[in-house]
DNA sequence: AATCGTATGATTGTATACAATAATACGCGA
DNA sequence: TCGCGTATTATTGTATACAATCATACGATT
């Protein structure tokens, strides 16, 4: 059956043009270009082997994600991430991966709670171990499981997209290793709020759970990975 | 004129792509194409009198504005909303404008309060005459405003997004008559907790005019414009 | 030397040609 | 008639050619 349901992750990675958006977003997000670097057409073009017009339509694309700024008739420019920009982002996450926790008390499946036990079980295992890539990965699945529990594609959607876009971030702050059993500690929490079906406690912990992240995040320096000046954090 | 150019400052309307955009965007929102009824590019190119290219760089965009659905290889589809994307997406914004209007209470700036307390001035003058176009689209500047005045990058974005997205909807329920004083008054509301600096408040107020906004939508009958059955609304 | 205008090159915007893929129609054999 | 493979057509995907716009350099004029 054809699938209607609204989702912007619709963009194709085996399509030349979806090859395209999918590399200078990783590139952008990897930080190999500079803020307010211009991005050339033909340059980036030959260096994927491509043409123009799947470039451009990817130009288009990572316009509308934020990530670049076009110019009409002048150029296109990374436009990155500031540092308040990671703020908002937690903050607006904070928000909804509580609603998110609420939704899934009453919409969770067997499955998913059961894959969660074991999510959790694996993160204590290789905590132990010290497998910071592995905890990770298991911190990743667990909220991607989370999502997908609360039964709307729409938050699912909205999730996701901030999920990947800090995604970078957080893979350092959970190297950090003593957030990571921290936090694996907090989904404990999370999901069994969620077995007891206690909605309330579940939007909190998931709301505490992103401000921890956050604010552990900025102890260890967020600074000397988004060295940015010109975010508009500053008030008047 | 009705003009909707409310954000995407990136987008321009001069290019030939601008326009096919706007133009697309304008006959979707209005109900010009059915839902899930396919957009050929040939088809838009003649029928505005540009090539397919540019048409395509506008599908690119529509795309991730959720407004069409592209399958590789196949086709563009209007995307349809459904019943339950519609209040996920209220339940979602209600949240989100929550924290705009919170954080605006710190952040906004002499000029946009001044602009709020004109627009509420026209629009209890407009709801007077029973102007129902001119108060639909002083609210949609109303929102606007807030969403500018949050000194937040990315929520104005995500809400932004939202409020386009549900544009449809919200035209007819303001149309129906009794909603627009209300909500306007709800509006007054939230300007005065702003005033106030009172956060809390002005958080809650917002988080309500969201709530009060969906629920008079149902009254009237959310079902006759979204008659829609493969909602993703699974029983759990 | 400073300023303006113009020429030149670089870059994006658009149109079109061609390739790849998917949808449809048709005919053949059982 | 039904099933299946193939030919045909329609439509999208990509590459390239050409037009429009912008940036730069340079020289003429003052």
């Amino acid at each position: 059956m054809t699938d209607y349901s609204v989702n912007k992750e619709v963009t194709d990675k085996y399509s030349l043009r979806g090859r395209v958006f999918h590399k200078l977003r990783e590139d952008i997000l990897n930080g190999k270009y500079e803020e307010h670097e211009e991005l050339k057409e033909v340059a980036i073009g030959e260096e994927l082997g491509v043409s123009r017009t799947p470039v451009r339509e990817a130009f288009r694309q990572l316009e509308l994600e934020g990530l670049i700024k076009i110019i009409p008739n002048k150029g296109a420019y990374v436009t990155g991430i500031t540092e308040k920009d990671v703020k908002d982002i937690y903050m607006i996450r904070s928000l909804l991966e509580g609603l998110c926790a609420k939704l899934a008390t009453e919409y969770i499946t067997k499955e998913q709670l059961e894959e969660m036990e074991e999510n959790i079980y694996l993160a204590k295992f290789h905590a132990d171990k010290g497998h910071l890539d592995q905890l990770a990965e298991l911190d990743n699945r667990f909220h991607d499981i989370l999502y997908e529990a609360c039964n709307s594609k729409m938050l699912e959607h909205q999730l996701k997209d901030f999920h990947q876009y800090v995604l970078r971030v957080r893979k350092k702050t959970l190297s950090s290793a003593n957030r990571g059993p921290k936090s694996n500690e907090e989904h404990e929490g999370i999901l069994e709020a969620i077995k007891a079906h206690d909605a309330q406690l579940a939007e909190q912990l998931a709301n505490r759970h992103m401000i921890n992240a956050y604010e552990n995040m900025v102890q260890n320096g967020l600074h000397e990975i988004y060295a940015n000046k010109d975010d508009n954090s500053s008030p008047k």
